[in-house]
RNA sequence: GGUCCCUUCGUCUAUCGGUUAGGACAGCUGGUUUUCAUCCUGCAAAGGGGGGUUCGAUUCCCCCAGGGACCGCCA
């Protein structure tokens, strides 16, 4: 068998929706596996509602989530020619034909055939009327010449063989009355001269493989291996579509989801390897296969995400974790001044462990990030004139410390709750509002060490209080 | 309406005729804790229904029901 390639054909009409992402991760992966090369084409066809913008960010989305494309991405409208020399070699074979039947003509038929209930199929009307007789005033599409009799068999790689009657499948058209190509010879003639050999898709493709397999077969092509993988469906178990929202990679991305995660989250949506729910990058290539993916199709679920992602930011390595977040900030919130640099950096430790995206950590690190303390009315009720005595002690004791640490701090509130006839709670909770604003938070001495001993005075000399 | 596909805990799934039907997420308990979390115990939770085949069916076959996809001179 020849190498095997593999493609990610979208439109560039609109940003990349989760499910093409995950049919690509398929694609890339298979490929990946099997040493082959993935390949991506731009299915560009649609004048109307193709945009190079998209083009642009379908790339980019992909490239997030670590899946590169071998050499120049294909370009279809580019081949248009190709597709229509194929088109006059059907005609040409007596593989396809002229249909002089006008839009309305079919139109009328469709409306007929609603109305008795009775399922349309174009009536082969031109199949069989010899050219001599065409009117002149209307301009022919081309239809292809379908079987109409006996069965056909696709032998699906993840559904098994699926089995329909030659009849259903009518004469469908090639090119249009304006010579333009449509998407079945256009996608089957590219797939040909990509060399493809295997072909992943999503579910709603099945019934046009039958389609394509016709003209590969008139064409005297090889037939690539086809696989239709099941879609992904909604909470309320509908096909996702553009509308739905988060279905775009930008709306994860930008609160906060890791490429990893997504990608991890992903694969284990409709394909599974024993138990296994972590898979690297280097574990999803060696271990991927079509057999492990499910005929079901399968609902997007957040916390699922969610929690892959607290997985990956807890257990990635924290100066990658610190990268990620860095250009997180820079992305959707406020770029990271480098003076806070390094003060977040060596808290991660503590911030991460109540997060469940960057968008979180970001949140979490807003003590520090912010210059002002940010008080809310609730929490500021804390502070009352007990609470400042404690607040005021706390700040004259820690000035006599050089390094802040654990082990030099904690005497010093100990000490507080002894004198104050309190517990742990009544010290900490005051301070940790002086210093954050919040009763929320990280450990006391955790944002004492972390903000410092300059920071750390300078807010508890705040006027508001004082 | 026609064609095709699907059906195991709420969700993602394991099981390739014999299991107390397993895991993960979510949920709920209890514990640790310095708030919120984390972490650790534990609990609860599933084979759509009906027929076969078989010593034995979640697993194989058929029917039904439910859900989904497709049915463009879009891709």
């Amino acid at each position: 068998m020849s190498k095997v390639a593999t493609r990610f054909a979208p439109s560039p009409t609109g940003a990349l929706h989760i499910g093409g992402v995950r049919t690509a991760l398929f694609n890339w992966l298979y490929s990946k596996n099997h040493k082959g090369t993935f390949h991506l084409r731009i299915e560009d066809t649609d004048k109307e509602r193709s945009k190079d913008e998209y083009k642009v960010q379908i790339i980019k989305s992909l490239k997030w989530i670590g899946i590169e494309h071998e050499g120049e991405e294909y370009i279809q409208s580019t081949k248009i020619n190709d597709h229509v020399n194929v088109a006059n070699e059907l005609l040409k074979n007596g593989k396809a034909y002229k249909c002089y039947c006008s839009s309305d003509e079919i139109e009328e038929q469709k409306k007929r055939a609603r109305q008795k209930k009775l399922p349309y199929i174009y009536n082969r009307k031109w199949r069989d009327i010899p050219e001599t007789e065409a009117p002149k005033d209307i301009k022919p599409v081309i239809r292809f010449k379908s079987k109409i009799e006996g069965t056909s068999i696709l032998k699906d790689l993840v559904q098994g063989d699926v089995e329909i009657d030659n009849n259903t499948i009518e004469d469908f058209i090639i090119l249009r009355n304006d010579g333009s190509p449509t998407y079945n010879l256009s996608a089957t003639v590219d797939d040909h001269q990509m060399g493809m050999t295997h072909i992943i898709r999503g579910d709603d493709h099945k019934i046009n493989t039958f389609k394509q397999i016709q003209i590969y077969l008139a064409m005297n092509w090889d037939l690539p291996a086809f696989a239709h993988i099941p879609l992904i469906h909604t909470i309320e178990g509908k096909k996702l579509s553009k509308r739905d929202n988060a279905s775009t990679l930008e709306d994860y991305s930008k609160i906060g989801i890791m490429p990893d995660a997504l990608r991890n989250y992903l694969l284990r949506l409709g394909w599974s390897y024993e138990d296994k729910e972590i898979f690297t990058l280097e574990e999803s290539i060696k271990l991927f296969n079509l057999d492990g993916i499910g005929k079901s199709p399968s609902k997007l679920d957040m916390s699922r995400i969610l929690s892959m992602n607290e997985h990956y930011i807890k257990t990635i390595d924290e100066n990658e974790l610190y990268q990620q977040l860095v250009s997180y900030c820079e992305k959707y919130k406020d770029k990271i001044k480098s003076e806070k640099e390094l003060k977040i950096k060596p808290s991660l430790s503590f911030l991460k462990n109540k997060a469940k995206t960057l968008e979180d950590i970001y949140n979490n690190a807003k003590f520090i990030i912010n210059d002002e303390v940010q008080f809310n009315d609730e929490d500021l009720k804390l502070i009352d004139k007990k609470a400042k005595l404690i607040i005021t002690e706390f700040k004259n004791k820690v000035l006599t410390i050089d390094e802040f640490k654990k082990e030099t701090l904690e005497p010093i509130v100990n000490e507080l709750i002894k004198s104050h006839e309190t517990n742990f709670k009544g010290v900490g909770q005051p301070l940790r509002v002086a210093l954050t604003g919040s009763k929320f938070g990280p450990g006391l001495y955790d944002i004492i060490i972390s903000l410092g001993k300059v920071e750390v005075q300078k807010r508890l000399n705040s006027e508001i209080i004082i």
